[in-house]
DNA sequence: CGGGTTCTAGAACGCTGTTCTAGAACCCGA
DNA sequence: TCGGGTTCTAGAACAGCGTTCTAGAACCCG
């Protein structure tokens, strides 16, 4: 119930033409191509020459397709090389977090449709094993419970946020509503001045943005270094 | 075509027994009780006692409805008390800044399903009040853009990202499937040391999670004071 | 070659958001 | 008091959705 993840695979005999992996990476098109309005299990089966009632021999639900399909960008996300495993390396701790935070960033936005569809518990390997390298760095620098805990949590939950209030700004497509918010904002200066005078609508550097706050976030950990 | 915001209420002449205040609070009732699944414009009329589609003599479409559902449960959001406008008051900001984010997210938990449903601009009188406030106080203690901006956003996407995943990981509404993910953890511990160490996945207090995380953030940030 | 598992697929169910169309209810000026 | 235009309600219908049921192909192994 909690997921594709508890669920055993289904055992294959050799090569079924309609395998999980080709399951994922078809959604995962379909969703980049079409946005989350666009994946239909009908239209998923079609895109994979099979009949709509096929998928569900491979797959419990249209949940499992997309918690798939989300855990599956999340290994795009790129772990700083060198092991992560040994926690006695004196690898910088901070670059390696920067690092991967602003890789997890930039893969969802690469699939803006990840930020809409994230209200669901992230369980798959490809996150667990990008949240194992966070919290590995973290100890790293000296960090201990509660508070390392708490620092993993902060970090992976800015990152979240941050995605997905861009992706969903970003989401009115054309350039033309964003205007208009714009515009309608600035009629209520009164009621708004510190927005409308730093301008809280408009476009900005949104990658430096994050990089400050992340910053921010990071220079306020009690670490012992 | 940006949201309910942009477009015009519809004029009324007296009272009509459907308005759109009426509209809003029947559907935040029915998320409350039934879940994101739970909201129909079929089950929204018959709970208002009325044809499915006089709704739309009301609203243009289903999305109107939930961004005013959303907007209105940021509206129990509590400002502080003293009025945010006055910029060059002594209130202290911390205080100020801690409470709001601290209520914001208890609204967001108090209704579980808005953190599901938050893919989508945010450009609600409610929502902006809140935003206003937050950087008023932040602009109290001393931050300029670009940090000034940089600061709300990094507050406001931290709020966020902690209530979508906060109640995400609830929405597994038994605890039987989390203990379930929790077991199945533990199984790999060669795979995630760190995480199974410190258990990444038990109960903890979160609002004590939170508030560390808060206090971090806000003790990064590079204010005056 | 035969039998059981693995896999595919068509038809159908109940539900969804939304539109079309028609008509009731109401306000206001004559 | 009436008439007409606006405001509001609603039934029927459309296309599409996730999912299940059922039947039958395809394949592996003894």
């Amino acid at each position: 119930m909690t997921g594709v993840w508890l669920r055993p695979q289904r055992p294959s005999r050799s090569g079924p033409p309609l395998h999980r992996d080709r399951i994922v990476t078809a959604a995962v098109e379909l969703l980049d191509r079409e946005g989350v309005g666009g994946l239909t299990m009908r239209r998923l089966a079609e895109h994979l020459d099979a009949g709509p009632t096929t998928l569900y021999w491979h797959v419990a639900t249209k949940d499992d397709v997309v918690d798939l399909a989300l855990d599956h960008i999340f290994g795009e996300v790129r772990l700083p090389d060198g092991s992560a495993g040994d926690a006695g390396s004196d690898r910088d701790w901070r670059v390696d977090v920067e690092g991967l935070l602003l890789d997890w960033r930039a893969a969802m936005l690469r699939h803006p449709w990840s930020a809409a569809l994230l209200g669901r518990p992230m369980l798959g390997p490809n996150v667990l094993t990008r949240t194992e390298f966070l919290q590995a760095a973290l100890q790293r620098s000296g960090l201990v419970e509660p508070d390392l805990g708490a620092a993993t949590h902060a970090l992976a939950n800015y990152v979240i946020g941050s995605a997905v209030t861009l992706s969903s700004w970003q989401r009115l497509d054309a350039p033309e509503p964003r205007e208009a918010a714009r515009d309608h904002l600035a009629t209520q200066r009164d009621r708004y001045p510190t927005l409308v005078d730093t301008g809280h609508l408009d476009d900005r550097d949104w990658e430096d943005t994050f990089r400050r706050g992340l910053t921010y976030l990071l220079d306020g950990l009690p670490t012992r270094t």
